[in-house]
DNA sequence: GCCGTTTTCGGCCCGACTGTTTTCAGTCG
């Protein structure tokens, strides 16, 4: 799969023109492309061969052909005649926070600045010496500089991205600092934490407080223990920094525009370039405070209290954040749209949502009805100190309970996972008693404890015990967590292979990634989803935010293919329950609804579906 | 460069903050 190398290419030729000074509606529509095949569930050499790039939206005939020339020759001659005529460096000073192309142009064709360690000694070299000359630049002064300067500093610490749950932990913490100052009615996280997205690349929280409070929320905000270095400081908007180079943006925003507000700055960018041509096809302006019907040169108001509001000026039905990406959710959203009326005419009522939706004391009809937290009945995934857990069966079924599950199934590793302490066959059948002997107790007080194990898939795809064992077990994981460079061909086979396997119930971690570091295999995921719906083989997805996988487009490939996920945490200890929260929310990214997710169901059905798969059940 | 229930040509989202400027350009989200 090349898609991220495709991608970087459509990138950088962005970056040259932008450096260029070339029409800036090309330079987007590059990106554009760049976008589109980076986040294409297919990969890039599968579409080239089978003729669908430019049914892409996005990818065009011309961008169609470079991609083919790139997957035949390893280059672009068009974008490599633009490299040549920019020096490499420059495009690293690009990457340098406030400065932009115009600036990185301007110090490299009047300042002769061909590279980042140029520029920092001519800044350093200080104001005596007008900063290497750079100071007499038109168009940049001492302070841009100094800002330059400053940001070096930060880009070395800054990694770009940040973690789902790292992120979501400071946002919290933000979050519930902001609502304890004067005058603050709400304060919700936005941008891609809200949507969920794997990675994050800084927090964006939108304050529902009067204007006239903004510079005072702004000041408490620049002096959260949190915040390292500020910004920017001003009445609607402050930008802060923490000392590991995450960035915090708080912007202030009253009652009357709050809706329009959160809409504005969840993004994604393409969802809302997408929702204002539409609302200027209809007339209407849309910005951060609200819609506005344009006639005549005045405006006037019509929504903005409500994100439902902003959505049904335009004729849309409420879209659920982690769906706004522009992958057809508009579309959905349209035709959801007038629904509302001929439900009710049914007599079903829609589901409401609370009040993180949308404004304070308001309430969201959901249309889509995806997946929640509150739906999951269990965890089919976790360790005990049996193999690499922290806590032995009875301490992870008390938590369990005491989270209201129906049930859980305890997996832990096989014999080849030996650093994990994985159980050679012996050890498992002890083990299987074991937790059948709490799981006796266990019941009475309404929780099912399953005796399963996460078994390895070796290279091959066969698993890592003999079918006889495997036998029995209530429930099998089977996941890769070896040879995880293997190429894409024989991982696809050999993950087809596991699900092939009768005892198998559900493929844990199918890729083995770690966010961001490791990219794991990259199999045809089609071809394995297709196997497992067509061996009624369940597909995971991991929980844990090192992990989340599946990922969220890949999820969204099950779903369509009636393939029943597993949202599981792989929890090691009790506090690991706590990352359902993040299964959710890819799993949501994947459009899917609770009826969707096996372990929603209720025990009775997940054991119907188990005897179905097992018949040597035992219960 | 991409795209089309007004368009195959002529558009392409919008505003805050900052710094360099005397009214605006650049960057960012």
């Amino acid at each position: 799969m090349k898609n991220a190398e495709v991608a970087k290419q459509f990138e950088r030729a962005a970056d040259l023109l932008a450096l260029l000074d070339e029409n800036g509606f090309r330079i987007i529509a590059l990106r554009k492309v760049a976008r589109a095949i980076e986040e294409s569930p297919e990969a890039v050499e599968k579409l080239a061969e089978a003729g669908k790039l430019d049914g892409v939206p996005g990818i065009g005939k011309s961008s169609a052909e470079r991609i083919q020339e790139y997957l035949k020759n390893g280059k672009i001659a068009e974008f490599e005649d633009l490299a040549s005529q920019v020096p490499s460096g420059v495009l690293e000073v690009l990457r340098i926070p406030s400065v932009g192309p115009k600036t990185a142009s301007l110090l490299w064709r009047e300042g002769g600045v061909t590279g980042v360690a140029e520029l920092k000694a001519k800044i350093e070299s200080g104001a005596a010496g007008k900063f290497g000359g750079l100071a007499a630049i038109k168009g940049v002064g001492e302070k841009k500089l100094l800002k330059i300067l400053e940001n070096l500093t930060h880009l070395s610490a800054a990694s770009g991205r940040i973690r789902l749950g790292e992120a979501w932990t400071i946002g919290e913490e933000f979050m519930s600092y902001l609502r304890t100052i004067k005058g603050v009615k709400q304060a919700i996280c936005c941008g891609s934490l809200r949507r969920g997205k794997e990675t994050i690349g800084d927090i964006d929280i939108a304050v529902c407080a009067a204007l006239s409070d903004g510079l005072a929320i702004a000041e408490a905000t620049a002096k959260h223990p949190l915040a390292a270095s500020v910004i920017q400081k001003g009445e609607s908007k402050t930008s802060v920094r923490t000392a590991e180079g995450v960035q915090i943006d708080v912007r202030v925003i009253p009652e009357e525009s709050f809706g329009a507000a959160l809409q504005y700055f969840t993004g994604s960018k393409e969802h809302n370039v997408k929702i204002r041509e539409m609302a200027v096809k209809k007339g209407l302006k849309i910005n951060e405070w609200g819609v506005y019907r344009v006639s005549g040169g005045k405006e006037e108001k019509i929504a903005g209290e409500t994100e439902e509001g902003v959505y049904a000026a335009v004729g849309l039905a409420w879209i659920p954040p982690e769906m706004r990406e522009d992958r057809g959710e508009i579309q959905k959203a349209a035709e959801l749209f007038p629904a509302e009326k001929t439900q009710n005419e049914k007599g079903k009522t829609p589901k409401r949502k609370g009040a993180s939706a949308g404004a304070a004391d308001k309430q969201t009809v959901d249309h889509f009805e995806l997946v929640e937290l509150k739906d999951i009945r269990g965890d089919l995934h976790m360790h005990t100190t049996a193999s690499d857990g922290g806590c032995s069966i009875e301490e992870m079924a008390a938590e369990a309970k005491r989270r209201g599950y129906e049930y859980i199934a305890i997996t832990d590793h096989s014999k080849s996972q030996f650093q994990a302490n994985g159980l050679k066959a012996d050890r498992l059948i002890e083990h299987i008693q074991a937790i059948h002997a709490v799981a006796k107790e266990a019941i009475k007080s309404g929780l099912l404890i399953l005796a399963g194990s996460e078994v390895d898939i070796l290279a091959d795809g066969s698993l890592d015990y003999e079918d006889d064992l495997l036998a029995k077990l209530d429930w099998v994981v089977a996941s890769p967590h070896a040879a995880l460079s293997q190429e894409a061909e024989p991982a696809t086979e050999r993950l087809v292979r596991a699900t092939a396997n009768p005892h198998v119930c559900v493929m844990g971690h199918p890729t083995g990634r770690i966010v961001p570091s490791r990219r794991g295999l990259e199999p045809d995921m089609a071809k394995v989803i297709f196997a497992a719906a067509r061996n009624g083989v369940a597909m995971e997805i991991n929980a844990n935010y090192h992990r989340l996988d599946l990922r969220d487009v890949h999820a969204r490939m099950a779903v369509e293919a009636k393939v029943p996920l597993c949202i599981d945490t792989d929890a090691h200890g009790l506090s690991d329950f706590d990352q359902m929260r993040f299964g959710i929310t890819t799993a949501r990214r994947g459009w899917a609804t609770a009826a969707d997710v096996l372990n929603t169901w209720p025990a009775e059905k997940l054991k119907k579906w188990l005897k179905e798969r097992k018949s040597a059940a035992g219960w």
